[in-house]
DNA sequence: CGGTACATTGAGAGATATCAACAGGCGTGG
DNA sequence: CCACGCCTGTTGATATCTCTCAATGTACCG
């Protein structure tokens, strides 16, 4: 949880049209006279490994477009367990929020680019376009969505179960964004897949451990490959 | 989950400036004009306990206003395990959805009044209207916050934990339509309470006794009442 | 090459689930 | 009006999954 120096890049940043996350992003809905005036609007920032980007109770100042590299979003108790909520992706927004204040932390896990929005001038820029707020909404709906299966999860299911559907989870975000791969890389930490699955670290372990010796995948440094994708598609579904 | 005989209401329903939930619902954002114009697409339906109003996998056709009563909302596994994704009550508004399907199956507990709104004319109406889409928006928002803050308890709270938080969050929601009281009606059954909260039907019911034996709950037929709400306040926010 | 952080493995404990019995309320029907 | 059956909820005994605590192993980095 350090905090960032802030690097904001030289103003000559990549154009939105060249932007290489829009058509994943909040920004595919807009044309091109929206996209050279969002350019003004937005700056690419960078961030370190395990820099915070924001964090919960913290007052709301941006909004945030996820252009490279993974970040892990989750909400801490006041002794400390942690629950991870979310893993965020490339073209993932995030700074949404009912109130004026995060109600989740952010940091990143890896390098990661973020192309930042001062709140107030885009809450401006979106106010009056329809387009971009049914987009928006079809965000803000996907990933409710997303949360209602992870509630599922997280309640109802046996740790294989968690572990076998955060792999194919996973693998399948991942295959959207850069085609279908046996082997699935893991950036984040144990800790961190513990955190999401409502787990402890010694169970995440062993359950790769035990679906390992059945041959079901192949343990590698920062990343599973799915031996027997089908049989961890079938304990994902069960 | 009987099917329901729909019973459509006499065509003169009350009109919408004197909508009951209008200031808790969507419907808040409207003005005069827009309600009357509103008032022609919605249409009260009735059901009755145990009814459902739609089911996961189900084509969507509507949207819904709940007006009266208690509904609750889950998904189903495979193998029958169910998980309650949360409770809907008056001022609810249901039938977002990311894809062409309903994600999860509503159905009533309890007699229930609903305000239906057919789909394509809804979306039709809600189609150039910013200030609307900004309220869906709020409200999205706020039902992803609350999906959020269900993962903590789900994935990282203790029995104790899970049903204090419960009864509080009801509390305040119930709080919030009909204002504070201490004793806090619980419509849905000991089995509802236990796939909300990823237990079982037993430590719900264990749980609630151990709270009474330590005198911090009073079981009451249909209802709990807080004898110690700061000590079930305390539990919730451990 | 040593140190540190992360991951794996093992043994044992504990919380919650499971299986089973019982109690209470409510509607039905005699 | 009472008896019966059914459904929901409670309680008890036991099982089991996951957690906790502890040790060991491994990769990365200075």
């Amino acid at each position: 949880m350090k905090i960032s120096l802030v690097a904001v890049e030289p103003n000559e940043q990549q154009p939105c049209v060249d932007c290489s996350v829009r058509q994943f992003s909040l920004c595919a809905a807009l044309d091109r006279a929206e996209l050279r005036e969002l350019e003004h609007l937005g700056r690419h920032v960078h961030f370190a490994t395990c820099e915070t980007v924001f964090a919960q109770e913290e007052m709301t100042t941006s909004f945030y477009n996820l252009l490279e590299g993974v970040m892990r979003l989750y909400k801490l108790l006041p002794d400390g367990r942690r629950q991870i909520v979310g893993f965020a992706l490339p073209g993932d927004f995030l700074g949404m929020t009912a109130s004026a204040r995060h109600s989740f932390s952010a940091d990143a896990i890896g390098p990661v680019t973020i192309c930042r929005f001062s709140r107030a001038a885009f809450a401006r820029f979106i106010e009056d376009k329809a387009h971009l707020l049914r987009r928006i909404n079809e965000l803000a709906v996907r990933e409710l969505s997303q949360a209602q299966d992870h509630m599922v999860l997280l309640g109802r299911r046996s740790a294989e179960e968690k572990v076998a559907t955060f792999l194919i989870g996973w693998r399948d975000r991942l295959g959207r964004l850069s085609g279908p791969a046996k082997t699935v890389p893991l950036p984040m930490s144990r800790q961190d897949i513990a955190d999401y699955l409502g787990l402890t670290i010694e169970t995440v372990s062993r359950t790769f451990t035990k679906l390992e010796r059945d041959r079901v995948i192949d343990i590698l440094p920062g990343s599973i490959s799915l031996l027997d994708p089908a049989r961890v598609e079938a304990l994902a579904a069960a």
